[in-house]
DNA sequence: AATGCTTTATACT
DNA sequence: AGTATAAAGCATT
């Protein structure tokens, strides 16, 4: 019990301390590796000096970002392993949520509820909406976070590049946007700092079958991935898998639209807007944290 | 008409 | 059996 206790406020920590973010860039640069290279197998010592460290070095950056060893890490993203959830996943989620998804009373149970835009203001780009919008650092790298008063309407992770912030114009170009961190930030603290952030509000704008996708998402709890198809399922359109992709593809708010929990069937991770790397170091950590 | 964070079906090692 | 290639399928631009 004691542990127990010992362990979330290590994480707590964790995961509100700079260091965690500054841990990411060096862990990405050695997912990447891995990537390139994973028919070899490389040891540690090879993927430490992919990230330049030493072996030593990276063993506790990565367990000190991750939780775990990186050995331990990359057993949750092999196919098999992969494969095998998803068929826990859809078991579980089938059963509690396939009927309560068409039923309205559904969305109450999330932390996570979602307005979308008025069809007029989906026509004009966001007409008469007032955005703020801030950088923040997060475990995943740096965030673009752009919130209205009706919601968060964007989170993205763009490196540094400027990509982020040009798509969140190009999204919202009939809405007034207003660099304001002191307005962001304690909003990113409260995604990313704590483990349980209470209700938070989300504005989307999207088409109908757009919002059906996002929704869906939303009902997948960390730790599980379920397959594209399944998502097509849940909506009621189960052929229109690769649509659902696309779909997928334009959601503009990470994380906490978690399409990172969406796979392909074969066991595969499939691509993700913001870096494959880093939808690999999202699941890594959250598969690592129930099993 | 072309394009994608897919999935199956089929044809080959 | 496992892997490469084709074809099917679907919302969006």
């Amino acid at each position: 019990m004691a542990t127990v206790v010992a362990f979330c406020r290590v994480m707590t920590l964790q995961m509100k301390s700079p260091q965690a973010a500054l841990d990411y860039a060096r862990v990405e640069k050695a997912i990447h590796y891995l990537q390139r290279n994973f028919l070899e197998q490389p040891d540690l010592e090879t993927l430490a000096r992919s990230a330049n460290t030493s072996a030593y070095h990276f063993q506790r950056l990565f367990s000190r970002w991750a939780g775990i060893s990186p050995k331990k890490f990359l057993r949750y993203l092999t196919c098999d392993f992969a494969q095998q959830r998803l068929r826990e996943s859809r078991s579980v989620l089938d059963a509690t949520f396939e009927s309560g998804l068409s039923s309205p009373g559904r969305l109450h149970d999330l932390l996570v509820s979602i307005h979308a835009v008025t069809p007029g203001e989906y026509k004009s780009h966001g007409k008469g909406i007032e955005i703020s919008y801030g950088f923040h650092p997060t475990r995943w790298g740096r965030c673009l976070l752009a919130v209205t008063t009706r919601g968060i309407c964007g989170l993205s992770f763009d490196d540094g590049t400027g990509a982020g912030l040009q798509e969140l114009r190009q999204k919202w170009r009939g809405a007034k946007l207003v660099e304001n961190p002191s307005v962001t930030a304690p909003i990113a603290e409260k995604i990313f700092a704590t483990r349980r952030h209470g209700k938070i509000d989300l504005l989307l704008m999207g088409t109908n079958f757009q919002l059906k996708v996002w929704e869906a998402l939303l009902k997948i709890p960390a730790g599980n991935v379920v397959s594209y198809r399944t998502i097509g399922e849940w909506i009621g359109r189960s052929t229109a898998s690769r649509a659902v992709g696309t779909a997928i593809g334009s959601n503009s708010i990470a994380y906490l639209i978690p399409c990172h929990r969406v796979i392909r069937s074969t066991g595969m991770l499939g691509g993700f807007r913001w870096g494959t790397a880093r939808k690999q170091a999202m699941l890594g950590c959250e598969l690592a944290g129930r099993s």
